[in-house]
DNA sequence: GACCTGCTGCGGAGTG
């Protein structure tokens, strides 16, 4: 039987109602599973694809939504994707006369009370508002959602390896638990690594065995130009600017500029340019510092615009699923951090069926540029770097006890550790580690014990009872941007904001007027002239494998036909500053330049294998300083066979780590400022917690047996 | 130089 025969009636009105000329492949593979088996599913297949439809036709076809209470939950990691993809289900689900609620931080409240009332349908949520209702109302857990047949999770790539993964791992285990009947769950997703058979897809969703990925590669055809345009940091070069204008002249077209500040700059100048030529003046930043509804706006002004042209220069802000219509091109501005970003951004353009994709990347500097091409060469081989999984999420656990404890109302010890001890989120987490961490929650009054049951102590209530309880993230103090009444935006308090500061901000120019400390507010007015806001972040990791191939290409011969003539120029030079090495493997060799006073050693692996291998060469004598872009270690010898004298005892063997690590949470505390909960760990745990989440020890250890130093010639 | 994500409950004023 064909796919679309297994449909319910009312659901194949509905697709008659589309005319839609067939089902997508995506959708046609998935209606003949999720309709025939209980079994979970992985859907994977790019942007605009027609995800979201694979997951509700056949599920919407299967649940009997005559039961009382509840039967899907979906669950999204934005807001503006549970808006958009409600107006969608909704319209969807009106063929069936079943309820769709949102429920998030932004949504109505009676909407919430009426689905307390009568609970019902279809439900879309965020993880955080998810905890929200464990912690504050667990009555309404089991009222509104232990009827539960389908847990759709949107976007899952999202989470997959992230603390934000763990927290809504454990919050569906707690789901399940709650549930009459095992629910089923169908995942979203465009891009995952499939380098360990998905094997972190299926742990996340709690049954392996019973997991399947169904996948779509439909390659998309795609066309890419480099652009090599040398520059500062701190300005983009004007002939840069000057050539990116003309993309931007006749097009509706996403700029992704890597940070803020660039997003501002690019977003000003080249509206600028537009201005004094008499272009169109519809440009526009996004990024988390723009405020809300202005947003909202360019979101909405983009969907709108079918025959008017736009440019936005913006972040990440705009690389998952929020519908912004059709975009006819995508540049990026210098590197990406990994090829799953590269993949979500190229997947932004050309998202009409047929239609190919093209994608513009500039870059500024060699390194950049080198990292640009190896990014692009391993996207089309198809290479997705592989998520990395923390198997010991203690700060995590530090955040769900409090959740659990907080959530009854009072809780035996034996009670407390089995919640943790059947949750597969903290599966390799022992029992006595577990004991550990509540006698420390209990000894930092976190916790309290009375007769025999756990509350939440004195200090905890502190924590537990903020809203900024629910995130398993932080978010930085900003000052809120505003002119006359007018929300623009938020700004981090630096040097740079001072009375009479000309800044950018939502594209536009603004002389500051005003600066509030008690309250955080700016006040600001138009100007015409002034500087990109800064901002302060972290760099993202780069993957080992994005480095081995930036070595890759210094040692072949090849040239690129998608470099332009400065590109091949600036490739040309690199290979020659590497040609005095007699490099072999690109896998094994690595540079190592004696000439001055001091020695200089190329590693070309991860960010995580670098900051790992200058702690350890730090604990064992010898100085260096590494400079991350260029993977670069700058020793401080001047002799090699000085240096190779003491690196022969470099060896992980050779390392207390209990001891160093602790050491290092004590002279440097903020090495754990990744984490918000860890803080709240044993020293010795957080030791772990930096062995596990901040170093690769086990990555560093493979790669310093494989190392083989080349020395130039 | 360096990304992003979310948010309860209650009181009081304003609106229909």
């Amino acid at each position: 039987m064909t796919a679309f025969n297994l449909l319910s009636e009312p659901i194949r009105k509905y697709i008659r109602d589309q005319k839609w000329e067939s089902l997508r492949p995506i959708q046609e593979a998935a209606i003949q599973r999720i309709i025939a088996t209980d079994n979970n599913y992985v859907l994977i297949s790019r942007t605009a694809s027609g995800k979201t439809e694979a997951a509700f036709l056949p599920i919407l076809s299967k649940v009997n939504f005559k039961e009382q209470g509840v039967k899907v939950l979906y669950i999204s990691p934005l807001i503006a994707l549970i808006n958009d993809q409600f107006t969608r289900v909704e319209k969807l689900c009106a063929y069936l006369d079943v309820p769709v609620t949102k429920w998030h931080g932004e949504a109505s409240k009676g909407a919430k009370d009426r689905l307390i009332k009568a609970p019902e349908g279809i439900v879309l949520i965020t993880p955080e508002s998810l905890e929200a209702m464990f912690v504050n109302k667990p009555y309404n857990i089991h009222h509104l959602f232990s009827t539960l047949d389908y847990v759709v999770i949107d976007e899952i790539h999202s989470f997959l390896g992230s603390d934000r993964g763990i927290h809504l791992q454990s919050l569906l285990q707690r789901l399940q638990k709650v549930n009459k009947n095992t629910f089923s769950t169908v995942a979203l997703s465009a891009t995952v690594s499939d380098e360990h058979k998905y094997a972190e897809l299926k742990d996340f969703l709690g049954d392996p065995a019973k997991t399947k990925v169904i996948r779509d590669i439909d390659p998309k055809p795609i066309t890419a130009v480099f652009k090599y345009f040398e520059g500062s940091v701190e300005e983009l070069p004007l002939d840069l600017l000057k050539d990116l204008y003309i993309r931007t002249r006749d097009r509706k077209i996403l700029v992704f500029p890597n940070a803020r500040g660039r997003v501002e700059e690019v977003a000003v100048k080249l509206k600028k340019l537009s201005e004094k030529v008499g272009g169109h003046t519809n440009y526009f930043s996004h990024h988390s510092s723009v405020d809300k509804e202005v947003r909202e706006y360019v979101e909405f002004f983009a969907k709108k615009s079918t025959h008017e042209n736009f440019c936005i220069s913006c972040t990440s802000t705009l690389e998952l699923g929020i519908d912004i219509g059709n975009v006819d091109e995508v540049a990026q501005i210098d590197a990406t951090h990994s090829i799953a970003s590269l993949i979500q951004r190229v997947g932004r353009s050309g998202r009409r069926e047929g239609k190919s994709s093209s994608l513009f990347l500039y870059a500024t500097n060699q390194w950049s540029l080198l990292q640009s091409a190896a990014c692009w060469l391993l996207f089309k081989e198809h290479y997705i770097e592989p998520v990395s999984i923390n198997s010991k999420p203690y700060d995590v656990l530090v955040h769900q006890l409090l959740s659990i404890v907080k959530g009854s109302s009072g809780i035996t010890l034996s009670k407390l550790s089995e919640e943790i001890s059947g949750n597969a989120a903290f599966k390799n987490i022992t029992v006595e580690e577990t004991i550990e961490i509540i006698a420390h929650l209990t000894a930092i009054d976190f916790l309290e014990k009375l007769g025999q049951e756990y509350i939440i102590g004195i200090e905890g209530e502190k924590v537990v009872n903020t809203k900024d309880f629910y995130t398993l993230f932080h978010t930085p103090v900003f000052f809120r941007v505003s002119s006359q009444g007018v929300k623009i935006g938020e700004l981090p308090l630096s040097p740079q904001i001072r009375t009479d500061e000309n800044i950018y901000l939502s594209a536009r120019i603004w002389k500051i007027t005003d600066i509030d400390y008690e309250s955080k507010k700016i006040e600001v007015m138009a100007a015409k002239d002034g500087n990109k806001p800064r901002f302060f972040g972290d760099a993202a990791d780069i993957a080992p494998k994005i480095r081995e191939t930036m070595l890759e290409i210094l040692m072949s011969v090849e040239q690129y036909d998608f470099l332009d003539e400065a590109g091949q120029e600036a490739v040309r030079q690199m290979r020659k500053k590497f040609s005095v090495y007699d490099l072999k493997s690109h896998q094994t060799d690595r540079p190592l330049f004696s000439g001055n006073d001091k020695l200089t050693f190329y590693s070309f692996t991860g960010s995580r294998v670098n900051r790992t291998l200058s702690f350890i060469l730090k604990r064992m004598g010898i100085k260096n300083e590494l400079f991350e872009n260029e993977s670069e270690f700058e020793l401080e010898f001047s002799q090699k066979s000085d240096f190779m004298s003491v690196f022969k005892d470099v060896n992980l063997n050779n390392v207390n780590f209990d001891h160093a690590l602790a050491e290092l949470i004590e002279t440097s505390p903020e090495v754990l400022s990744f984490s918000k909960w860890g803080i709240y760990l044993p020293v010795s745990f957080q030791a772990q917690l930096l062995r596990h989440r901040y170093f690769d020890f086990e990555g560093c250890n493979v790669f310093l047996q494989n190392l083989n130093f080349v020395e130039n010639q």
